[in-house]
DNA sequence: TGCCATGTTGCGAAATTGCGAAACTCGGCA
DNA sequence: TGCCGAGTTTCGCAATTTCGCAACATGGCA
């Protein structure tokens, strides 16, 4: 029980590389395909070093990896399924999460 | 796209509420059925207070619930597939965490 | 060699989180 | 009415997170 102790605190480390808006973005256009933090830093407007901290982060939860190529730095997803169970996720909490968004535009 | 940013924002939020190791022990309980908060102390570890507050978070995000019976308190998953969907980002994520659970195994 | 673009790391401040302790709420019961 | 147990909320503090900024590393190119 003390062993599920240990699975419990890294499935939360998982999870919390995931807790982050800009993490989140980040996962979803690397999704989409290897990029460069140039890339991701104009994609969601954040600043580079911003990026590299995100991105070292997800990696060090074993969610994206980095790759050389011809000479420029490639991030991208160790396993294209991980958009497959976010999906599943928002399918899940489908009605919840929708009602949470359409409450937030009407708002001004 | 700035609807896209409160959509990150939303479901980085339900992530967090998983990122807390107590708080993911306290769903894998409740996927097995209501519990109160009683039990889940005593099966936790966990101070009654301290559950209090963790299945408060919990219900922000919309993945539990609580409903009254015979005068007491019990607190449930709003939906059982929430188990399926760690159960796959358990598959997906297998090997990363197999090896991080059996790298601390034998440590001492 | 020097310059410049790309990427990463270190640091300090502000904000957030987690938890114990104390206080509060609410039913049931004598 | 008063008491007691279950459950929740509030408060204070330590630890962590997040981000901007500066500094450092690295590779291409004139």
């Amino acid at each position: 029980m003390n062993d599920d102790r240990q699975r419990y605190a890294i499935h939360a480390a998982v999870f919390a590389a995931l807790a982050n808006p800009t993490r989140h973005e980040l996962m979803h256009h690397l999704c989409g395909g290897p990029r460069t933090p140039s890339q991701l830093s104009e994609l969601l407007a954040v600043s580079r070093p911003n990026v590299s901290q995100h991105l070292a982060v997800l990696q060090r939860e074993g969610l994206v990896k980095r790759t050389r190529q011809d000479g420029q730095v490639l991030w991208e997803v160790v396993d294209p399924r991980l958009a497959e169970a976010c999906a599943l996720i928002d399918e899940i909490l489908g009605h919840e999460l929708a009602l949470r968004v359409r409450a937030l535009e009407p708002e001004r």
